[in-house]
RNA sequence: GGGCGGAUAGCUCAGUUGGCUAGAGCGCCUGCCUUACAAGCAGGAGGUCGUAGGUUCAAAUCCUGCUCUGCCCA
């Protein structure tokens, strides 16, 4: 034992000194033993644009707890490290950075760009790793993985050739969700949608015929340009005679149809809309249904293409506006209404997404899916909470190609090559010299690189050295539990099953444990834009990692998201501290005593080992389920209310006034610190090893198992509790100080309760100041008192009285709300009782029970009537 | 427009398959610097469980409508 305690927990130093031991002891890199189980998780990899968020913290802070928590339960364990290369998000900090520095990537040229990204990573991997490590993270870093390494390329690579010699990889022209500024396709969960003010122009496209014309709406008139057709509904009476007939297109001055089509809304515009089959979704569904040509006006670079006759070259967003006014000028603008709408954003960049038609990549998706689905409708994968399975069956059963190809410079190349003698194309795994048809050496490689997610699908086994049939592969996959917050379950969990399914063969995970997300005080996302995210290791800094961990847990319940506050994690801080000053009672009264159950347990004792041996089932259970929110409340609750408040005050008594050894409090504060080791690594481990508890380290020890001869609790002592407690509340309402010793007068039937209340007396006096009990037979007078199932206690109150200072009026009300309450819950009862269906339907067992209440009850109410009458 | 949640104490949330007088933390009130802890101890107040119906012997819990609210997808 270490002399200085002080008397505050204070953090700084332990953590540091604590994680390097561990790091420097090998602790984390398991050590393989056939006897044991295996749980593995493999990290979601953070990305390496930046640092870690409190929702990272979140997330991380699961898996160590469950890594420690079943390192306790005796399993081998390994918590696999890595990093996401984060294709798009990565290179556009880094274009960020550049621009800040005055200079754009194609300055740098493809390869002078790509190594300034590298230094980039590189960067913030340390950053990043220092603050997985400061949170206590129980990871193995000697496995750490980086998506770009060589290893996971070329998992990449075969996983790419192998879909493209299936016929599973294409090559079409799609409309895709384009970023005009960051030059490249991106993903639907790549943007995000705003609302904003915008215009719905009518515009008039007159009839070819010269009788009259067709006036559309549209919120984009620039891409009118693009217009190929009109379309109106088939059922709309309004249109009707038109369809068949042609327009002509203003300002470009082609001959377009009038066409009926059912996707088109009546109740939208004008109910005819233009039709531009390369610039919108829906136009392109319309277009390829009715055949119609596709001109694209809007270039990668948001400027109007050369097919934009007079406006080609102008910004897409000028070229609007003197659309607006040309058409004016011709009097082909109708009128121009307010409207609000909501316009998809690069959630990269925030520029305005331009549908676009291009040619890329893609994957076809339903054959990989199905498998997926059935693995886990037939629980062969678990989900947890099991609500997300409606979720991931939505959007398995809905999915549509992805689209893999990117056109970026960051991120793993597509490995496709074109012969540009024989224009033979074919995807490798390793660079090819010649082409395999004609044997030239003038292979072109395709630009592109692939979708972030493309390697992150394979992350489970990737890590793990596939394709290679590595030692690692076969001992620690598949791996036991992803845990993943429930807002990337289509990007990335959904994904992994069909990579793990498709070419492993296996599930690449036994369950797949959703946490909700982090919101701040409003309610609001955490985001970067918003500023809302505090910083976790500014918050760590503060209060220590194991009061932000175990305070954050505290707030975090399984089904909702929750609305962090600084002032709510203080919980965690106290709750160290508590445990910190339990340690120091424990240190001083300890006299070299060792932490054991004793030969002949006290029956405080035996109250004090049930709970704790309640406390290792209940929190063991809870954390099988994954339910950490529970768990740690039960610890809690346990250590706090149950051991601080009684145990230990039981303890301290007995030690003081009785002379008896603290060896029981001492096991069940080892017991403890094994159960919040998981939550609270750095100050359970420190207490650890103040107290010498082992030579091995608590990661090493093993989950608290009570011999079940202990698992029963002393009545006599809950019966003492209660009375101490009643005795208390008197003493506050009446306003008796603890100085003022009471005598306290007991009416019970049961000889051997009385004996022990008599027996622990320290108790009594020590926690509820009684200075002596007596047995009585009825209520002395004048006295208050409290009604058990056990019998009374009266606390006589003649010389109190004396002293003038009782607040009897306080006492009266308390009463007398105790018997109103009665009262109401008795009518309650009878009324129950009084109702045939009722004695008819309900279970026996609910019945009986509502039988022996009333008479409790009853006979409560009367005791506490006559106390009222007899105050003074 | 489609889907998934939420609505319980002043605030943030628990509340297993319907069945003891609906709980916790924070905040609030009262008394205590009691030789581990004022980041603490002891005691207390505070809720017609969003709303209208329905099922049931029994509803915070199950069903339906409505209101408000959050998120996801289109």
């Amino acid at each position: 034992m270490q002399a200085e305690f002080p008397k505050r927990y204070d953090p700084k130093g332990i953590e540091e000194r604590l994680y390097k031991a561990w790091v420097q002891e090998g602790l984390f890199t398991p050590k393989p033993d056939e006897e044991k189980e295996r749980f593995v998780i493999v990290i979601p990899p953070p990305n390496v644009t930046g640092k870690l968020t409190l929702g990272h913290m979140l997330d991380n802070e699961l898996q160590d707890i469950l890594v420690r928590f079943h390192s306790l339960a005796g399993k081998e364990v390994l918590w696999v490290a890595g990093f996401d290369h984060a294709g798009i998000a990565t290179q556009v900090v880094v274009e960020q950075k550049l621009a800040r520095e005055g200079k754009s990537k194609e300055d740098l040229g493809r390869e002078g760009f790509v190594k300034e990204v590298w230094r980039w990573a590189n960067k913030h991997r340390d950053i990043i790793r220092s603050q997985l490590e400061r949170m206590g993270c129980a990871l193995d870093f000697s496995r750490e993985r980086f998506t770009l390494d060589e290893g996971l390329a070329r998992a990449v690579r075969t996983v790419f050739a192998k879909l493209y010699d299936k016929g599973l990889i294409y090559r079409g022209l799609r409309i895709v969700n384009w970023c005009p500024r960051c030059h490249t396709a991106i993903s639907n969960e790549e943007t995000s949608y705003e609302e904003r003010q915008g215009s719905l122009w009518y515009i008039r496209y007159p009839l070819e015929d010269g009788s009259g014309h067709v006036t559309v709406a549209t919120t984009r008139p620039e891409t009118m340009l693009g217009d190929t057709a009109v379309a109106v509904n088939p059922s709309d009476d309004r249109y009707r005679h038109l369809v068949g007939k042609s327009v002509i297109l203003p300002l470009m001055n082609r001959e377009i149809p009038v066409i009926a089509d059912d996707a088109v809304q009546p109740d939208f515009g004008t109910g005819a809309v233009k039709v531009t089959p390369s610039h919108d979704a829906a136009d392109y569904e319309i277009g390829q249904r009715h055949e119609l040509a596709k001109v694209r006006v809007i270039s990668e670079t948001g400027v109007m293409s050369d097919e934009a006759g007079a406006y080609a070259g102008k910004d897409r967003y000028a070229a609007r506006k003197e659309i607006v006014s040309d058409l004016k000028s011709q009097g082909l603008l109708e009128k121009t209404e307010p409207y609000r709408l909501s316009v998809a954003t690069c959630s990269r960049c925030g520029t305005v997404i331009e549908p676009l038609l291009s040619e890329q990549w893609f994957l076809k998706m339903k054959p990989l899916a199905e498998p997926a689905i059935k693995a886990v409708q037939d629980g062969v994968i678990r989900f947890y909470p099991e609500r997300w399975k409606n979720l991931y069956f939505h959007w398995m059963r809905s999915i549509q190609d992805w689209c893999i190809s990117r056109q970026l410079w960051w991120g793993h190349r597509i490995p496709v090559y074109t012969c540009s003698k024989c224009g033979h194309r074919f995807a490798s795994v390793e660079e090819p010299d010649a082409c395999p048809k004609c044997g030239t050496r003038e292979l072109k490689q395709d630009p592109d690189v692939l979708d972030t997610w493309f390697s992150s699908w394979l992350w489970p086994f990737s890590v793990m050295g596939w394709p290679d049939e590595t030692e690692d592969l076969k001992r620690y996959y598949p791996t036991s539990t992803l845990v993943s917050g429930w807002d990337i379950i289509y990007l990335w969990v959904a994904r992994m099953i069909m990579a793990g399914l498709e070419f492993t063969g296996q599930k690449p995970f036994d369950n797949v444990f959703f946490h909700v997300m982090i919101r701040d005080e409003r309610g609001r996302k955490m985001s970067k834009s918003l500023g809302n995210s505090p910083d976790p290791f500014g918050l760590i800094d503060k209060y220590g990692a194991d009061a932000l961990r175990f305070g954050l847990m505290l707030i975090t319940p399984q089904e909702q998201d929750v609305c962090y506050s600084e002032e709510r994690i203080k919980v965690g801080r106290n709750f160290a501290n508590k445990l910190w000053n339990s340690a120091r009672l424990l240190a001083g009264l300890m006299d070299g005593e060792e932490a054991r159950i004793p030969q002949d347990p006290t029956p405080t004792e035996r109250w004090m080992l049930a709970r704790l041996a309640k406390a290792s089932v209940e929190v063991k259970g809870l954390i099988a389920r994954h339910d950490l929110y529970n768990a740690a409340k039960y610890l809690y609750n346990f250590y706090w209310h149950s051991f601080c408040d009684w145990g230990l005050e039981f303890a301290k008594l007995a030690k003081r006034e009785g002379n008896r050894g603290i060896s029981c409090a001492l096991y069940c504060f080892r017991s403890s610190l094994a159960m919040l080791h998981p939550y609270m690594p750095f100050i359970t481990e420190e207490l650890w090893e103040r107290f010498s508890f082992a030579e091995h380290r608590l990661f090493s020890d093993r989950w608290p198992e009570v011999p079940p001869q202990f698992s029963q609790s002393p009545q006599s002592v809950d019966a003492m509790t209660d009375l101490i407690t009643a005795v208390r509340t008197m003493r506050s309402e009446l306003g008796i100080a603890k100085e003022m010793p009471a005598p306290v007068a007991v009416v019970t039937s049961d000889d051997a309760l009385y004996a022990f209340l008599e027996a622990n007396m320290i108790f009594l006096a020590g926690l509820a100041g009684i200075e002596s009990i007596s047995r009585a037979k009825k209520k002395p007078h004048p006295s208050t008192g409290a009604v058990f199932s056990w019998g009374q206690v009266y606390l006589p109150l003649a010389e109190f009285v004396s002293s003038g200072k009782l607040n009897l009026e306080a006492e009266r009300v308390r009463l007398s709300k105790e018997i109103g309450n009665l009262e109401a819950e008795i009518e309650r009862i009878n009324g129950k009782l009084s109702n045939e269906e009722f004695i008819k339907k309900a279970p026996d067992a609910v019945v009986s029970a509502e039988r022996g209440r009333l008479e409790t009850f009853v006979a409560k109410i009367a005791r506490l009537r006559e106390l009222k009458e007899g105050l003074a």
